[in-house]
DNA sequence: GTAGTCATGTAAGAGGTTACATGATTAG
DNA sequence: CTAATCATGTAACCTCTTACATGACTAC
């Protein structure tokens, strides 16, 4: 159910098609969620038979077309909808932590390998998220300023706010990851000088 | 392929039935990860075809049976491998933060609402991480017991270290998000006073 | 007897990943 | 002419959620 909803919150910034929704998706919404062409296309069918967007189908040259979808009134109303009802917090599946929990399996150097990973992944996600919230907040993001165009300026600062907000999360979230991966590679460094064996070690792999 | 991994590993510690397994998904493991019994007992049957584990089956009472799982040879160097490959770390999709970042579709209601819930779940979740941590480091979870009475000695110090890091990690991520979720509040009375609009306060909803 | 626990499944459907597939347009 | 970009799909497969379904055993 979500997807449909970030899809419907880009298209209230501009009418626009599959593809751009599919950049964004790859771009900066990324960020937040992502998700392939295969998962775009199909879903803005559906969303077209159940009247949440309407398409314009646009000649694009002399042999192609191409559908410019707009958010519908019926779409209005389901993302407010969304944003109003309470979200049931699940717990999250973290296969990172899973593994972690059974480095024993494997051997300090794989799971040094594993942690140094994890680090530069979200050292680079920390970069680019700290650089899109700088953006954010100059108002330097195109999909924001459209967005911002077509509403009323005391809606402004809130829209803002709450954009710098999610994003501050992920930006939170990163740097305590890579404190966690920090704290892994030393956790490691003290077992191994410490003699420590480890399951994995101890048998072959065949 | 991760629940089978968490599968392996439980199954390692002892031998035993899907029920116990199930029960383990649904407490002390499913701090880590979560399965219902529709998830687990079809994936019982398929690493059982697949050499992974072998079952014993054994009379319960006079007309039942139970299937009592063990892992083989054949699991155990599928654990490890597992263990001793990276895991590539995947972006994670996180619908509270996409929900978040448009909040101005509802109204600051629904928000303090949600991040009400939000701060709830994280700080009962950290509640239960804790004492769990503490209950790890004391060596008093019974799983854990079993574990280790099936290791030499020196690969118990390593063995419950990862565990504890593992669920640190959990735990710094509860805390990370209970900051988050009262930020977001404090944000919320900031914008309110400051008389901002929200776009989904403009529009009744039909 | 009855409530709680032990025990094991099936099925429909949503959501997500990866791969396969195609072709037009535009800028150099 | 050729590479990049624009544009739109399908299909197989896996994972997960929710609901439907059944029944034996045990302690009171």
């Amino acid at each position: 159910v979500t997807l449909r909803l970030a899809l419907l919150a880009i298209l209230t910034a501009e009418p626009m098609t599959g593809w751009d929704l599919v950049k964004y998706f790859d771009g900066t919404v990324a960020f937040l969620w992502r998700a392939p062409h295969s998962q775009i296309y199909p879903q803005l069918r559906k969303m077209e038979e159940e009247g949440l967007i309407e398409a314009e189908v646009v000649p694009r040259g002399e042999h192609a077309e191409k559908r410019i979808y707009r958010i519908s009134d019926l779409g209005i109303a389901e993302l407010k909808r969304w944003a109003s009802e309470p979200l049931p917090v699940r717990p999250q599946r973290d296969p990172q932590r899973l593994h972690a929990n059974y480095f024993e399996w494997g051997s300090f150097e794989a799971a040094r390998v594993q942690l140094g990973e994890h680090l530069d992944h979200y050292t680079a996600a920390l970069r680019d998220w700290e650089r899109f919230s700088e953006d954010l907040e100059a108002r330097r993001v195109p999909l924001l300023r459209r967005r911002l165009e077509s509403r009323p300026r005391e809606e402004h600062e809130a829209i803002v706010a709450f954009k710098l907000f999610a994003f501050g999360g992920e930006i939170s979230r990163a740097k305590m990851e890579i404190a966690w991966a920090k704290e892994g590679l030393a956790l490691l460094d003290r077992l191994e000088a410490a003699g420590a064996k480890l399951t994995g070690d101890a048998i072959a792999l065949p």
